[in-house]
DNA sequence: CTTAGATTCGAACGAACGTTCGAATTATCC
DNA sequence: GGATAATTCGAACGTTCGTTCGAATCTAAG
């Protein structure tokens, strides 16, 4: 808090008239952050109807957005279950919904084409891809989140897709 | 570290008998783990000439590591950049060890097969994939290290193999 | 201008933290 | 057993943290 008061020019006093407390600021900077993800996503998905091209808008919307707020998330990304039950479970109702739209696309692809792979294990990896870039980008050598989307959907769906299919 | 002190039984003036400062205990861990792992690796590596399968030991290794100390690993993933100068640096070396063996087997791999892709955004996504578990897996409805393995390897090297081979 | 409400802040409180110190206890060797 | 060293601990230190409070300042309306 006293860091935010220096950073912000207000007052550490100050800035407990807007905020109710730490938590609560943090809980509406989770709220805020994941919230937009999936409006974001949403609306870049409206009218996309080939599945492979929806799971790559997926991971370009995540990547976007993570790396132009590389910084917070770098916090957001540690800060799983420090809220309190009243303020944790409704981020986390969005962070599940989320997790379900994900889970959405891989197993429509999965239907489509006859593949046969875990979607848990899919989809969490991917997660795991594109979270921990956070750990390593560097804009000075790394490329853009845009070329970063696309290796690294290359990398994923040809995992998913390379795969065996099912009998049918 | 009063922590420490309940868990262990111990007086929390007696801790700093054995270890000086939390930060040099921390860096003890961080660096017996990290050796641990990086030897019990190259073990495992001993003898082993197929590269794909050097890979599928790489993962095993890791994810059965991170798997039977997730709790451990919870705290040392994301006490990257904590430690002072003087004691990360040690650290950091070890890790960048860790870093170069598995782009090197990766490196193998794309060489005996005209393999196309960037090793460095692949060996990263394989860390994440990795790193990732234990924000996720639970041992009463995920799998084992090994079926973990075997379905990360899965989909990691079916990614890497299934893209486009150099011109030759 | 006056008043009431909104906004801002310096100063402090209590709790938690990393660490230290001196005394007490225990182990080791002659 | 007595001297020496190793081990353990209660109590406190100074700092940082989240939070609160009352006073001061600013804004808007009559």
């Amino acid at each position: 808090m006293r860091d935010l008061s220096r950073a912000t020019g207000m007052s550490l006093a100050g800035l407990y008239y807007y905020f109710e407390s730490k938590e609560r600021l943090l809980y509406l900077i989770q709220k805020h952050t994941f919230t937009t993800i999936v409006e974001r996503l949403k609306a870049r998905l409206e009218g996309v109807d080939d599945s492979e091209e929806r799971i790559r808008i997926f991971i370009l919307n995540h990547l976007e957005y993570f790396l132009a707020n590389q910084a917070a998330m770098k916090v957001l990304s540690h800060e799983d279950e420090v809220l309190k039950n009243g303020f944790g479970a409704e981020v986390a109702a969005i962070k599940r919904e989320y997790y379900r739209i994900c889970v959405g696309l891989l197993d429509n692809l999965k239907r489509e084409r006859g593949l046969q792979f875990s979607t848990r294990i899919a989809v969490l990896s991917l997660f795991g891809m594109m979270n921990w870039i956070y750990t390593w980008h560097n804009p000075r050598v790394d490329a853009d989140a845009a070329a970063m989307a696309r290796e690294m959907g290359d990398l994923f769906l040809r995992g998913v897709m390379a795969g065996r299919r099912r009998a049918e």
